[in-house]
DNA sequence: CTCTAAATTTAGAATGATTCTAAACTACTG
DNA sequence: CAGTAGTTTAGAATCATTCTAAATTTAGAG
């Protein structure tokens, strides 16, 4: 992924892309993973030893309120991030921890009782056993950055 | 809410139906707050001094466990727990904090990567204004247990 | 009823993700 | 250079949840 285009798409947000702020930005396009706060600092501490965690989440929050990322609520005790947001919907292995988009065709024509409401967001979220760990006793070696199985999509 | 048969249903799930358990139980089904566990703690402690917190999240991850109680993660970092195990959605209002029930009509019909997935737990929620607070500019006066608008459904 | 073992409950400590705070640093302006 | 706003930082604080070990209750046997 292009550094510059990356500042392109923060300026367009009304973001001041600085060093720290593409990067992070720059690792949820590239690692399509879902990744943890944690899992961004891991990775991109090793390359700029004085990141903070701080900052790691001041930017995740400043993304999120301009609408570039998305914050999913699918595992317990902690948010996992998404630089994709279009609409669609999640699927957790509980098995080995891996996060995997999920596209749909159709749609909920009503939601009965949200007649009144404005929604801002919507999730979709599954939770099950994913095509790599169905019929394992152990799951998999879980990859440096807790990948589980590549996403078909 | 009958007692007995608060009673009668946790002995059919095979929870052996103690004081604390039945309580805790009834408490849900009587009150469709989806409340969180700190909720349920301190409108029960009032009645049972000794209740302890820790009672409470082990009778409902017990629940949760035999399938009697669902686990919903639409508010950040805090658990809520519904005794309503059909299938529906719910609807988070950011402003006053209230969570409704959604049912829905029309489904997904095919989920693209899911193909060889089990599928153990499904979740929909959304998340906006609910039609209390929309046109308001402060959240109207929270009741005691933060129910927000009662649910239409 | 009494005795034991298993199950349940309890208080409080520990955990861990997230938020807060105040200081340090940087970029820009004049 | 000096001033200001914006950004980053380390570490403390917060708070829901989990853990632990002891106390209490329950159920069954004698
Ligand atoms: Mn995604
Ligand atoms: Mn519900
Ligand atoms: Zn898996
Ligand atoms: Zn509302």
């Amino acid at each position: 992924m292009d550094c510059g285009k990356v500042e392109q798409t923060l300026r367009l947000y009304q973001i001041k892309p600085s060093y720290h702020r593409i990067r992070i930005y720059q690792y949820l396009l590239e690692r399509r993973n879902h990744p943890s706060a944690d899992m961004i600092f891991q990775s991109l501490v090793r390359e700029i030893p004085s990141l903070s965690k701080a900052t790691v989440y001041n930017t995740l929050h400043l993304l999120a309120g301009k609408g570039l990322v998305r914050i999913l609520g699918i595992v317990d005790n902690e948010a996992r991030f998404d630089a994709d947001t279009m609409l669609h919907g999640h699927f957790l292995c509980t098995f080995c921890g891996c996060i995997q988009d999920v596209h749909f065709q159709g749609a909920l024509n009503d939601l009965l009782g949200l007649e009144n409401c404005t929604i801002d967001e919507s999730h979709l979220y599954f939770k099950g056993r994913c095509a790599v760990c169905r019929g394992l006793e152990q799951p998999l070696e879980p990859g440096d950055e807790a990948a589980g199985p590549e996403n078909s999509s």
